[in-house]
DNA sequence: CTTTACGCCTGACGGC
DNA sequence: TGCCGTCAGGCGTAAA
């Protein structure tokens, strides 16, 4: 499911039901998913005050007083706002009770998603200290990528979606963008000009930024909180269009699996 | 260090 | 109608 503007979506769908709130507790039906979900939440979230939703790459961080709920949607995760008596759906995992008598409710399918708990910052929880930079702040550039790439023999398109490099760039967004900057997935990232890095983390920053305005991208399942689908499935170019015409060129979208993920791309203008 | 393949899990879909 | 294989928006980890 989610890449950035997905994660995004939701983060400001949820907040206003969260802002100047207490949690009450949580309560877990499913503490089996990508990560079990720690026994004591219910225990730690008790009457604490929320303070923020923030976001970080693709999770979500709910911040109390002495520490953060730490919320990842994987393929398959949603987030809703219901009131906490609304009868359950199959896997509606977790709610996260709210004081005005509403619940946040996770519902997960492929449990790939995980809700964690760090205390104190959350840049000291394991999974979030390693990460590279947002890719819509000004830190983000094409010479970070250049200087990042040096060396690199992977293909181009696995290194943008590596956390490291960058975050929220996931398999959609990833084809999006190297599409818009003209560059073949596959070719290798240490052969790729400062010039064009430059262009790409341009277009990385306009597709995420045209994703997150359309509410992002739904192509079966996602849900923002509030049940819209993400209108940006209108606007890809390349991503589930195999054999379809390229908007630019008209030559076939090629379809190719691209180190265990499906790549769409265009021939004629990806070099 | 980099690169590659696997596996976590359920559901939808197509072919037989 | 059922069964089976394939695929899906993520990503940590083991192995090479």
């Amino acid at each position: 499911m989610p890449e950035l503007p997905e994660v995004e979506t939701t983060r400001r769908g949820i907040w206003p039901a969260l802002q100047d709130r207490h949690l009450l507790g949580a309560d877990v039906r499913q503490a089996q998913l990508r990560w079990p979900i720690p026994a004591d939440l219910s225990s730690l979230v008790e009457n604490q005050p929320v303070l923020s939703v923030q976001r970080r790459a693709k999770y979500l961080l709910i911040e109390l007083p002495h520490g953060h709920i730490i919320i990842h949607l994987g393929m398959s995760g949603r987030l809703r706002v219901v009131p906490s008596d609304t009868p359950l759906q199959k896997h509606d995992h977790i709610d996260l009770l709210i004081d005005s008598g509403k619940a946040l409710r996770l519902n997960d399918p492929r449990r790939f998603g995980s809700v964690l708990w760090q205390t104190g910052h959350w840049q000291e929880h394991a999974l979030l200290a390693a990460l590279g930079p947002e890719p819509l702040d000004p830190g983000f550039t094409g010479d970070w990528l250049h200087q990042r790439a040096q060396g690199l023999r992977s293909a181009v398109k696995n290194f943008i979606m590596a956390q490291k490099t960058v975050v929220g760039v996931g398999n959609i967004y990833a084809s999006e963008s190297l599409y818009r900057a003209g560059i073949h997935p596959r070719r290798a990232a240490g052969r790729i000009s400062l010039t064009r890095y430059r262009a790409l983390a341009g277009h990385i920053k306009d597709v995420l930024d045209d994703a997150l305005a359309a509410g992002g991208t739904t192509l079966r399942d996602y849900q923002s909180p509030d049940g819209a689908p993400g209108y940006f499935v209108q606007s890809l170019d390349v991503y589930d269009r195999a054999g379809l015409a390229c908007n630019a060129c008209a030559s076939p979208i090629q379809r190719e699996v691209i180190a265990q993920r499906t790549s769409y791309f265009c021939r004629q203008c990806q070099r």
